[in-house]
DNA sequence: ATTAGTGATATGTCAGACATTTAAAGGGGA
DNA sequence: TCCCCTTTAAATGTCTGACATATCACTAAT
C-alpha cells in the first residue's frame, strides 16, 4: 500500500508515444527522492529554517510511511547538498543548516580535479573574475562590508603577531569582496573558486610568510578602495593574485616537477574493485 | 571483523590533547564515506572511466566487507555528485558517468532559490561574466569551437523551421562560448549559470518567438566573432542578454506582479513534518 | 521477421536487530 | 552549593535477510 498514491496523475504519460509532445522527465520515481524533495521544499518555503531540528530517522520513517533505510538515503542527499547536518547520540539527529555554498565549493573542487585543470587556469579565471567583481564592488560602494574587510584584516594581523596559523581566514577577504557587490551570484562564484584555492594552500602547506604577504596585499587593496582609487585597487588585486600564483609554481618546482601536480589526487591504490 | 583494519593508524590521534597542534579532521569516519571516497579516488586516478560498470551493490558489499545498505548510501553520494548513474533491472547497476557539471548546476540553482536571488542579479552577473568570457574567447581564438557554435546555430535554425521546440539547445551557444576560452573554469561557471537560466525558461514557458530571436542574436554575435570585430560582438552579446532579461520581466508582469518571483519554489504544502 | 512470453539479474524497499556514540540526568563526595 | 563521575536513554551507524519491482536477454510462437 505504499506509493502509487501521490504520483497517480503522471503514470499515464506513457500513452503518448512517438515524438509528438515532450513531457517532463517524470521526476522522483524513487521514494527517497520524493522525501528529500519534500524536505527541500519546506526549507525553500521557510517552514524549516537553519537551526531547526528534524524528527529522528525513525519518526520521519513513520510520518512518511517508509522504512528507515529509505529515510536515510534521503538524508544522505540533503546532507551532501548542504541542507542538513546529522549528529549521532542523544539529542542528536538531523538539523537544518545552510552550508550549500560549501557543498558547491566541494563539487567545484571535484570538477577541478576531474577535469585536470591547472593552477594557471585557476589564476587566469581569478584575475578576470575578481577584477570584474572589484569593479562591481566599487559601483555598489557597500561601506559596511568594506569595514568588515578592514576588521578581518586587523584580526588577521593580530593572529599573525601571535603566530596563530590562519590558513582559511586568509580567503575571507576575497569572499567579503564578492559580498560587497551586493549580488549573491558573485559570492557563490568566489566561494567556489576559494574552495579550490584553499585546497592548494592546504596541500602545498603554505607558511606564515605567505600568509603575511597576502595580508599586506589585502591591506594595500583596501587602502586603495577606501581612497576611492579604483585603478590602483585593480592593479594591487591583480598583483596579489599573480604573486600567489608564483608561489604555487615555486613550491611545485621545488618538489619534483610534475609530482605536485598529481599528488593531491592520490595514486590508485591496490584496487579491490573489478 | 569488519572495520578496525584500514583505519588503524588514525585512531590514536586522540592522544594529542590541548590545543598545541591542529590535526586534519579525521576524515570519513562513517563507512559509506570511506567507500564513496575510495571509488572517487579510482575515478580521479583514471582506474575507472565513464562508461565503466561498477560491480552490483551486492558484490561491492562483499568486496568492501560491508552490508548492502552501507554501499547504497555511498552510491547515493556518488550519484548526486555526478560520478555514477544507477539503473535497475538485469544488466543494470552502477555505471561511471561524468555529469558533475550538471550536479554543480543543480546545486547552483538550489542556492539561487535558497538565497532568494532575483533575475536582475542573474542578468547582471551574466552580462559581466559573459562579456569577460567573450574577451578571453577572442584571445584564445579557438576557431574549431567557433565552428561548432556556427553548426549549433544552423541546427537550431533547422529545428525552428520544423517547429521542433529546442528549449535547452538554445543555451549551448553560451556554453560553447565558454569552451572557446580554453579554460575549463569558465565552462563550469557558464554551465552553472545556464542551469539557472534553463530553469527560468522552463518555468516561464518560453515560446518559439523567444527562441527565434535568441537564435538571431546568436548569429549576430557569431558574425561579429568571425569578422574579428570584438567590440561589435560585445555589444551584441550584451544586447542579447538584456533582451532575455526584459522577457523575464514582461512575463513576470503579465502574470501577477510578484507571484512569478516566488512561484517556482512552490508553496509550502500541508506539512506532515513537525 | 516480428512479437509475446519467460527467466535471470539488480535495484528499491521493508523489517527487525545490535553496536556505538553522545548528551543529559542522576548521584556522591568535597 | 558545586564539581566530577556514573548511569541512562536517545539517536545514528551498520548488519542480516527478505520480498517487490523493473529491465534486459533469451526463447518460442505466430
Amino acid at each position: 500500500m505504499r506509493k502509487t498514491e501521490d504520483n497517480s496523475q503522471v503514470i499515464k504519460v506513457e500513452t503518448g508515444k512517438k515524438h509528438q509532445v515532450r513531457f517532463a522527465p517524470l521526476k522522483a520515481r524513487r521514494a527517497f527522492e520524493q522525501i528529500s524533495a519534500e524536505i527541500k521544499r519546506m526549507i525553500f518555503s521557510g517552514t524549516l529554517k537553519p537551526g531547526d531540528a528534524l524528527p529522528s530517522e525513525g519518526e520521519l520513517a513513520g510520518q512518511f510511511g517508509v522504512s528507515r533505510q529509505t529515510v536515510r538515503e534521503a538524508l544522505r542527499r540533503l546532507e551532501l547538498s548542504g541542507f542538513i547536518a546529522v549528529q549521532k547520540g542523544a539529542s542528536g539527529g538531523p538539523v537544518v543548516v545552510d552550508t550549500i555554498l560549501k557543498s558547491i565549493g566541494d563539487l567545484f573542487l571535484d570538477a577541478f580535479q576531474l577535469k585536470r585543470m591547472t593552477t594557471t587556469d585557476l589564476t587566469k579565471a581569478r584575475v578576470a573574475i575578481e577584477k570584474m567583481i572589484l569593479k562591481h564592488a566599487f559601483e555598489a560602494n557597500d561601506k559596511k562590508t568594506f569595514a568588515l574587510m578592514r576588521a578581518a584584516e586587523q584580526e588577521a594581523e593580530r593572529k599573525l603577531a601571535e603566530s596563530i596559523p590562519a590558513f582559511e581566514d586568509n580567503l575571507d577577504f576575497h569572499i567579503l569582496l564578492a559580498r560587497a557587490t551586493q549580488n549573491y551570484m558573485f559570492v557563490i562564484l568566489m566561494e567556489s573558486m576559494m574552495t579550490v584555492v584553499a585546497h592548494f594552500h592546504s596541500v602545498l602547506r603554505i607558511g606564515t610568510n605567505t600568509i603575511r604577504s597576502a595580508h599586506k596585499a589585502h591591506e594595500r587593496i583596501l587602502d586603495a578602495i577606501e581612497d576611492g582609487d579604483e585603478p590602483r585597487a585593480q592593479v594591487e588585486l591583480e598583483k596579489h593574485i599573480l604573486a600567489v600564483d608564483r608561489m604555487y609554481k615555486k613550491v611545485k618546482k621545488s618538489s619534483q616537477t610534475e609530482q605536485a601536480e598529481t599528488t593531491w589526487t592520490g595514486p590508485a591504490k591496490s584496487g579491490s574493485l573489478s
